[in-house]
DNA sequence: CTTCTTTTTTACCATAGGGTAATTTTTGGC
DNA sequence: GCCAAAAATTACCCTATGGTAAAAAAGAAG
């Protein structure tokens, strides 16, 4: 999370884009801007060029809860959406000024039928996701909130100055309110 | 989890392993066997062939945690080792008698550099294997353990049949005693 | 600077799930 | 079928985190 996928490089992109004569769009989001709303469907991969999102969707009872943060040169989408043409429940929040590239299915196809090195990077880009993910399961499953909020701020001190502690509380799956108490003891 | 990736097929692979002169090797573990530790290094993408794994780790005291479930015609591998080179902390466990066919990294990589649609089937599995991961994060965030519980036994009934509830219990992110009341509320 | 709004903190009680330990049930080997 | 080992359940109390509500602090807008 927050992490550049360093194989899967913009200039690479750009260039493709070029080469391919791909007519990829680009789209610039003011902070609190969202692009991505429940229901809509996700046509894109993101590439984020600039900028900071966070992801999240409703539970029942409507409140926010923050599936993941994405940082300058890396990549989002919502998967059910975008590959899987189902319901999209996903939102994308600007955090900050925020520039986008934005990749159609077929571009991307386009791109990765092309490009050997680059399609190697979009797989390394799907693992790393699925072992970043599979590490969030195993921090769960193995340590407390405290563990994993002290593990947080240490590797991604960044993020506590972009996003609120609301945001930073979902994300780490407790409420405010305790994420706020675990603060006070340390 | 449990899922067969329709799209990644032994069929193909055995073509393969005769077009390409890979040779790939099989394994049958009995009932029982581990054939995966930790601390060893995981030289394998394993293709289920037959049979039933369970894939499980060990916590700071040293209990096991179950991270998954590998049912006939999936894969699995230890991500960190296989892909980063990292130490496995993975252990994998026939939970019945299982038939698997191996392919290293070169292998894996001379299938998907030949065939278009092979390479396309991974790229699936990965992506695929990333949204059951979020989903599974998701679950945790907005659902109760017996929810999860209900929601696991309706999804995959068969599970209950091969696996043990200490394991179902750790795969939920519980304990074998918690599930035992659960099951009892119902 | 002042005011209004949003975010964060605090406090208090409630509850889901954990830890230990003992008991019962199931399983597998002979 | 009998016995030992493993798995599952039960019971007890404990703790981390949730829910509600209110107060305090911080941020945004005029």
């Amino acid at each position: 999370m927050m992490k550049s996928y360093p194989y899967f490089r913009a200039e690479d992109l750009l260039q493709w884009n070029i080469n391919l004569r791909l007519d990829l769009s680009t789209d610039f989001k003011k902070r609190g801007d969202l692009f991505l709303e429940e229901g809509q469907h996700c046509d894109h991969f993101y590439y984020i060029l600039k900028g900071f999102v966070r992801v999240y969707y409703l539970d029942l009872e409507g409140k926010e809860i923050t599936h993941w943060f994405s940082a300058t040169d890396s990549m989002i989408t919502s998967p059910f959406s975008f590959f899987k043409k189902e319901k999209n429940i996903l939102y994308f929040e600007a955090l900050e000024d925020t520039e986008l590239l934005l990749l159609t299915h077929n571009q991307l196809d386009a791109i990765l039928s092309q490009s050997q090195s680059t399609e190697k990077a979009y797989r390394n880009l799907l693992a790393e996701f699925a072992m970043i993910l599979s590490r969030r399961i195993m921090s769960i499953h193995t340590e407390t909130a405290e563990e994993r909020y002290l593990k947080l701020i240490k590797e991604h001190p960044l993020l506590f100055q972009k996003a609120k502690l609301t945001h930073i509380a979902s994300f780490l799956g407790i409420t405010p309110q305790s994420l706020s108490r675990i603060r006070k003891n340390i």
